[in-house]
DNA sequence: AATCGGGTCAACCGCAGAACA
DNA sequence: CTGTTCTGCGGTTGACCCGAT
């Protein structure tokens, strides 16, 4: 077809963005709103090409954006979701508010699929550094003492990069907590997959999916090939990614889950406000009493299918 | 204190499909 | 219908960070 690259290369910026262009980016989508990137440089005098701008908006810039913190609930979500479609991060993202493909995607290739790798292949297991993330009830000892997520290493002023990476936090402190891991053993890999019920039920709750769930043939103990095994209809997916998470049936007394939730003093004091309207519409406790002030995220919605599909796996 | 090596993550690349002319 | 442009996606890269030695 012969498409034109879609920048030329000559005399465009690359690499870390500084925090002029940021704002100089933030202002033109304010007023602009997003879309026809490729004449974004040139209107907002950004030397940039309109995919990399693109790319900044989306995964950085964006006002709704989630930063680091991934919850336990977010990383087993991550991981179902992962098992039902494979690679398709931007879907995933979808499910996860707030949340990018590209953070999905490296939390992934950095966190989860070792702990897959390593599930597969236990001889080969060389421990790792300690993560928040990965940890169960651990909090970064740099987060207690701020709020938020982990803040941006930023360079303010003209011209200057900004390392907007997160935080790498490495110091951690347990947080008081019913769950017991002292005997080591990630309760999360502990996941093992049964077969669906046939009506799809145990994935889906009541919701009234027409979802072919008989093509679901899990084996046993044999999670990591679910999408090998798994075939999965266009209509299901569809009905899948269509759900109404706020319409489902909540868990009320049946939680079972708590021995993996996380602390995460750095989201409950902000909740994204993009997604206060999911929240407000899963008003059902969906924890015991006592754990209630751990979820106090955004993430909340996702709970029903969370716990839903605890069944399933 | 210096160096090394592994981990992390923002950004880039190339491709494919959608949208448009 | 065809060609072009735009947008979005997933894979990969490389700079940076930090613990270990």
């Amino acid at each position: 077809m012969g498409r034109n690259p879609c920048c030329s290369k000559e005399g465009l910026n690359r690499g870390a963005w500084t925090a002029m262009e940021d704002k100089i980016l933030k202002e033109y989508v304010r007023i602009h709103g997003e879309g026809k990137w490729r004449s974004v440089p040139k209107r907002a005098g950004l030397k940039r090409c309109g995919k990399s701008c693109r790319l900044r908006w989306l995964n950085y810039l964006r006002p709704d954006i989630k930063r680091g913190n991934i919850s336990n609930d977010e990383e087993e979500l991550i991981i179902r979701l992962h098992r039902l479609l494979g690679n398709r991060w931007s879907l995933i993202a979808g499910r996860l508010p707030g949340r990018t493909d590209n953070e999905i995607k490296n939390y992934w290739n950095t966190n989860i699929g070792k702990k897959v790798q390593v599930r597969s292949n236990p001889t080969a297991f060389k421990r790792p550094r300690p993560s928040n993330q990965a940890q169960g009830n651990l909090i970064p000892a740099k987060e207690l003492a701020g709020s938020g997520a982990a803040p941006p290493k930023a360079i303010i002023g003209s011209g200057q990069v900004i390392r907007t990476k997160a935080t790498r936090c490495t110091k951690v402190v347990l947080t008081s907590g019913p769950q017991d891991q002292s005997d080591g053993h990630d309760h999360q890999l502990d996941i093992k997959p049964r077969a669906l019920e046939p009506s799809g039920s145990t994935l889906l709750g009541d919701h009234d999916s027409s979802a072919d769930f008989s093509k679901i043939n899990l084996e046993e103990n044999n999670s990591s090939n679910f999408l090998e095994d798994f075939e999965m209809d266009e209509n299901f997916l569809s009905d899948f990614l269509d759900i109404d998470f706020s319409q489902l049936p909540c868990f009320e007394n049946n939680y079972e889950g708590t021995d993996s939730i996380i602390t995460n003093t750095g989201d409950k004091d902000q909740p994204s406000p993009t997604c206060n309207h999911l929240s407000t519409t899963t008003t059902t406790h969906l924890v015991p009493e006592e754990d209630q002030t751990i979820h106090g995220s955004d993430f909340q919605p996702m709970a029903p299918l969370t716990e839903s599909e605890l069944d399933w796996i």
